[in-house]
DNA sequence: CTCTGGCTATAACGGCCGTCATAGTCTACC
DNA sequence: GGTAGACTATGACGGCCGTTATAGCCAGAG
């Protein structure tokens, strides 16, 4: 055991992911990542001990895989069910929060590596990318898309989603993201009947 | 005059612009980007004198003002040379900056409003975004695309290369980019032929 | 030559930052 | 019951932050 008790740990970390996707990196603080977790500053440092940068590489994995987990269960209705589920997550986060939070991992992906090596956050955020264009991919070649296609169109999905949550948040609108959404369904629908 | 003998101010705007487009709005300091302009910070104070946010929002709106200039000018030759001018220049930034730049448009459309107001430099980073589509639609629409259509479009060619640009900096490759780039510059060609 | 006003230089203000150290508490097993 | 080890409490460290204040420079207008 030692496990079941402790979801202190995984508290800080989903928190820390919510406030990332808000404030960005660099503008969220380990001493407010404690709070908002309710736990004590000393805490953070007990479970993270390599600090604010291995937080921030758990925080993009776990959304990675909270997104991949409800991804990876809707791609089994077929892509275009998959790609619904995608796109409701994202508008269900921007538009609760009031236009206030997006993706945490395009908060990440968007940091400067502060010498010539690429900090794991900015690595982690890389593989959750690659991660959702896999599942889509590999969701579409069971539909019938020709390998290279399915990757291409894939790419396309994650990076117009990215893109377009972003685009909400700072127009204060859902529009954007509804606009996109008809037409990634539309390419995605076209692109498994052949 | 009072204007000719000036640069000073551009090139602090023009040197936040690029700061911002690496390390994020509040991850740069003033100090910093004082310096990155070879300015005092006194001066930032003199030209901007509702401090960062001020500096934020010009820098969000030269960068806007910069690439729409270029855009014009490529859409000329119709719509699928100013997408290809369009990625092109988001994909200069980008490579020559070794994956640390990317826009700074994003960077400030990512930050959560301190209170229940939006802060002018998100609100600039919107309009920059609605002019840069703008511009798109309106070019597909002399090329014979239905109006509504044609805004649909405009919209995720911008939101597409937004979160396209930022994928790329975390993958550390342009790859991504030329996906992209190939399947618009497909969806163009096909909304101007008919 | 004087004087005005745009620009600079310098220093200070309170405040929060990431990180570390140290001493405590409390629980779970032997 | 004792003891080890996981967690907490507290406070300190140097450093940078946004912003403001004040005094000084120095070109150009009168």
């Amino acid at each position: 055991m030692a496990e079941r008790r402790t979801p202190s740990r995984e508290r800080i970390v989903a928190g820390a992911a919510d406030m990332i996707s808000r404030r960005g990196l660099s503008a969220t603080s380990i001493r407010e990542m404690a709070k908002h977790a309710r736990a004590p500053l000393g805490s953070t440092y007990h479970y993270f001990p390599e600090g604010k940068q291995q937080l921030a590489t758990e925080a993009v994995r776990y959304t990675g895989e909270w997104v991949a987990r409800s991804l990876r269960k809707e791609l089994e209705s077929g892509p275009v069910e998959g790609l619904r589920a995608f796109l409701a997550l994202w508008r269900g986060i921007v538009v609760d929060s009031d236009f206030r939070a997006g993706c945490p991992v395009l908060a990440v992906a968007i940091e400067e590596p502060p010498a010539d090596e690429t900090p794991p956050a900015v690595a982690a955020a890389a593989e959750v990318f690659a991660q959702w264009e896999a599942l889509l991919a590999a969701s579409l070649r069971d539909h019938g898309t020709e390998a290279e296609q399915a990757a291409r169109l894939a790419t396309l999905v994650v990076a117009a989603v990215e893109g377009t949550v972003a685009m909400c948040r700072a127009k204060r609108s859902a529009q954007p993201l509804d606009d996109t959404a008809e037409q990634l369904q539309a390419l995605v629908a076209g692109a498994i009947k052949r």
